[in-house]
DNA sequence: AGCCATTTGGTTGTGCACAATTTAATTGTG
DNA sequence: CACAATTAAATTGTGCACAACCAAATGGCT
C-alpha cells in the first residue's frame, strides 16, 4: 500500500523501515498461502459430490492422463514424496478408485492404476474445471497468466531451497 | 508443460474436449499449490535459525504490526480458526515467545501478547523479507502485481466458496 | 560368487488446516 | 432475576506435507 521507495537501509537494527519490509513481506508470503487455501475451500465444495479431497482429485487428474503409473512418477508429477502418497493411495484404494500391486519385472516398484470406478469418475470430474472457473470470476487467457507467473515463481524457488537460501 | 496440439495419443476412452478442460484445470490448481508449496519450502529453510514454521512465523508478523490481540483477531489477520490457532500458540508459548492470558474484562477472550524474547525475535527478522525476495529472483514490483492478482483471486474463491459453489 | 551404493516404498513423528462438537462466559429479552 | 441465544476457545477427528529413518530389491563391481 504506503510504499515508499525507501533507500534500502544497510540491515538495520530497528529503524522505521524494517517494519515497512515486514509489512510488505507479508503480502508476499501471504497472499499466495491465502490463495491456496481460498482454492482448496472451493474444491472442498466441488469435489464433496465426488468424495474426493482436492490432493486425491489431482492424483487422479495425473492417472486419467497417464493411465497406470508407479508411486514414484506419480510423486515427480505433483512434487509429492511416499510419505504423503502412501496414505493417500491407501485410501484412494478403500474407496475402490484404483488399486496398487507391486511390479513384476522390479519388486521395488508399486504400480498405481485406476479402477472400473476410477475410470468411470471421470466422465463426472469433467465439469469440475468449469465450476472452478466460474467460482474464480478470471477470464481463461488471466488464469493462465496468472499460472504461467506462478510456474515462474515456483521454478525459482525450488532452485533457491536447493541451493540452500 | 509441451502444450502441443498433440493428436492426443489414445490412452483413454473418452472422448477429446474433455480432456483438455482436465489438462487447463490442472495448470490453474496447480500452479497454485505447487507455489504455495515451494514458497513453503524456502521459508522452511530461511525460518529454520529462527526456529519458527511458516505459519508461526505469521503469527509473529501480526503480534509485532498490532501487539497484543485476542485470539480471534489473530484468527481474523490470518484467515486460521482456533482449531488451527491453539495448539500452535501453544508452541509457541512453549518457545516463550509469546504469553496467553484470558481478558479480565471477558473471560471468554484469551490475549495473545509477544513477550521481551518475542518482540527481540523482530530485529533478527527483519532480513527474512529480503532473503525471500532473493529467493523468488523477482522484482519488488511484479511480486506486488502477482500478490495483487492472488488478493483478487482469493476475495472471489472466498465469497465462491461462501455461496456454496 | 560376494559386496555395496542406489533406488523404491513404507513408516514414524511433527505440524498445519478445517469441520464438528463442547464448555464457559456474555448478552438480550421477558 | 431467569433463560435462551450468541460468542470465544478449546478439543476431537480426518487428512495433507514433509523430514528422518528403515527395509527390500536391484545393478554394478571386484
Amino acid at each position: 500500500m504506503t510504499t515508499t521507495p525507501s533507500p534500502l537501509p544497510a540491515t538495520p537494527p530497528l529503524p522505521d523501515a524494517s517494519d515497512e519490509w515486514l509489512r510488505v513481506d507479508q503480502q508476499i508470503c501471504f497472499s499466495l498461502h491465502a490463495a491456496s487455501r481460498a482454492f482448496n475451500g472451493v474444491y472442498r465444495v466441488v469435489l464433496k459430490d465426488l468424495g474426493l479431497t482436492y490432493p486425491q482429485y489431482l492424483v487422479m487428474l495425473v492417472l486419467w492422463e497417464h493411465g497406470t503409473l508407479p508411486v514414484k512418477k506419480l510423486g515427480e508429477h505433483l512434487r509429492l514424496d511416499s510419505g504423503t502418497l502412501s496414505p493417500l493411495l491407501k485410501r484412494l484404494e478403500t474407496a475402490g478408485l484404483v488399486r496398487r500391486e507391486r511390479s513384476a519385472r522390479d519388486e521395488r516398484s508399486v504400480e498405481v492404476r485406476p479402477t472400473e470406478e476410477g475410470e468411470a469418475m471421470r466422465r463426472r470430474a469433467v465439469e469440475v474445471p468449469r465450476r472452478i472457473l466460474a467460482a474464480t470470476g478470471f477470464e481463461i487467457d488471466e488464469v493462465r497468466a496468472l499460472s504461467s507467473r506462478l510456474h515462474a515463481l515456483t521454478t525459482a524457488l525450488d532452485k533457491a531451497a536447493a541451493e540452500g537460501a
